[in-house]
DNA sequence: GATGAATGAGGCTTCATTCAT
DNA sequence: CATGAATGAAGCCTCATTCAT
């Protein structure tokens, strides 16, 4: 009895039977879609039973609702933190973003929900909704600040900021998206690594040759 | 009977049902995904009973993968001619491959293709690879030959072409993702001229600002 | 295949299957009550499977309401007919009117009907609503233009039609109700022939006996 | 100890439970039938939770039953002392009985015990008998030598006391049933005042016109 | 070939009941 | 005694698949 671990499984409840039923479903939903996953084995891989599910999440939708919400909205405003007290450089700051935001985020569980949302959008529309306006526009608005902010401080040039933004977070995206797709199939695995750094140097440089004057 | 047209509508009709069906699928699983696409609506849009369907296919998956294989081979070869053939300089074959894509491709049903194979590459993995390795690595190909022109003439700086190839890549996928995902929810749709002409931009000068001396 | 008792049974069902469909429905219902009935276990008695059902019937709320049309209905009709249409004395009218009812309603399965919204009606508001518009209150009417033609034609004396419409309708209901309560339950049955006598006699004279001088 | 206003309140309390518990139990019951009523609800309304339920009752038929025999009980008697002590006209008493059986039964929430009886009895055979057999029959019986007074006073005319007392008794079973099904759903409620008056003149007088020369 | 009625396994959800604290 | 988290059987409903016509 003093060592938690012995405890009946019913016990330890209160404090962890949420956290771990939305760890099991993030799980699973990643690793199967959302429509295929079944609550019976989002229970099982829990440790707990069908019925337990519904005490502390109303239906299926609900479930899904918490999983993106406990996971991705924290790691948000770490990173917008982040933009808003850095001093330094932009082109540093661009860096630490976006290695960041893999180390994070692309290189956990939770990529796998922005394939999921991506996928699924269509059958759940307000899901979508939720998850563009809580994380997508959100992902987007910081990129944008930081390029508001090296064109201010003169390290970038003047650049149309409103697409711009979009344009570079797609290759971050589809990093995760590559992952959970091709990637999950064994297909010709991406290092992050390697890809992330030809991707800021693409963002910072573009792939003209300047010497020759074009 | 040599002449299609010569033959009664009927007939003609009978031997266009596999298509109709395959049309039919094609907007329904992008629109809503695999699991979730019920065979009876497939069957109503294509204006045919559910029964219909089973004579031409086994059952939902192997329609699935009929609607894969059928809509990923036209595509292939399109844009390949044109990149070997032409003979200006590697700036204006970059726009024109990125915007030609965008007419031919992305605009069309096929980018619903790229959409439905992400999503659902976890369930058919092998339909995953046979699109990484028929479209996919030789979009990157093609990519990876003009960046490798570009350096050869002159107009490209010296280039890790590697992985450079799938970052170039990946904001012209996300361009066809979105339109099916969050786009199709009504949810900020992009507008893909003004996107695609900051992507050009950025793969083309980066961000910074030379002047200052970079 | 020339008698359609060899037919297979899935082969009668377009004309025959809602009916059969609606009396296992109706039987089951009035036997153990609507939140209780299985729909596998009227599905069951039609002699088809669980999802024949779902091809008839949205749901089971709009089984039971098809119930209560299809079979309530048709007889009220009748009887209001039969009103409007009689020659003779209020009196056999009344006597028709009252031994009609049981005759074609409260010894069938129907009056179970009655019961059946007077038991759960706190469930299915909707559907008590339905009932009492389209059945009791037109049984009520009914009663109400008896008693009107009645008074009329000198036959009756001047009466408070309004509550009298209710307080008279109510042994007829009971009946019913007792035949599907105490009655299914082997508790001493009546015998409706005398009871609706006895009623019949009541409703015309009275208890007081009239040469003393009432 | 011996008091029970002795006692500190939390004691009282416990002793209290089952009454409370049952209350609550017969309000639900009665709103919603047994079947659809949820035990949690009980306990909810009760003030108490799930599992003290199962403290005082093995399960929920047994609760049922404990709701029943509760609440009849309370009821026998009230009205047989009446009759056999009145001394007056008949007619008075029969207006008496009828007007003190609904102030002291019917407006209760015990009329909703025969509405529950009345719905349930299929599911309940045992109890059904046993309300039949403690409360209706004697409260015919009561109808029933009421009657005979009556005839032998030479008030009433000879009557068949045997169905007619069902007959009259069936007005005020359906008053209380009517106030928990349709009444309950707020459709047409009836005045009982009014209601029971034409009862009481119907009952008295019949309908027909005696001056015409019935 | 084409139909569409029929099937029945399977998923989501509810809730009576249990039991460790 | 009281609690309320946990269980799991059971019901409603969906839909891929079959098959007699």
């Amino acid at each position: 009895m003093l060592c938690p671990f012995n405890k009946p499984r019913w016990e330890r409840r209160k404090e962890a039977r949420p956290q771990e039923l939305l760890a099991a479903a993030l799980d699973l939903f990643v690793e199967r879609g959302f429509a295929v996953t079944r609550l019976e084995d989002v229970a099982k891989r829990a440790g707990v039973s069908k019925g337990t599910l519904y005490l502390y999440f109303a239906n299926k939708e609900e479930l899904f609702k918490a999983v993106v919400r406990e996971n991705i909205l924290p790691v948000l405003g770490e990173a917008e933190a982040m933009i808003d007290s850095f001093e330094g450089n932009s082109i540093d700051l661009f860096r630490d973003i976006v290695l960041g935001w893999w180390e994070r985020v692309g290189d956990t569980t939770l990529s796998g929900i922005t394939k999921l949302i991506l996928a699924e959008s269509g059958n759940f529309p307000e899901l979508a909704k939720f998850y563009h306006d809580e994380v997508i526009s959100r992902g987007n608005a910081m990129i944008g600040r930081l390029l508001q902010r090296g064109i201010e401080r003169g390290e970038f040039r003047q650049l149309e900021i409103q697409n711009l933004t979009k344009v570079i977070v797609a290759p971050i995206i589809m990093l995760m998206m590559w992952k959970h797709s091709f990637g999950a199939c064994q297909i010709e695995p991406i290092s992050p690594k390697d890809y992330l750094n030809s991707f800021i140097d693409l963002c910072l440089h573009g792939v003209l040759n300047d010497e020759v004057g074009a």
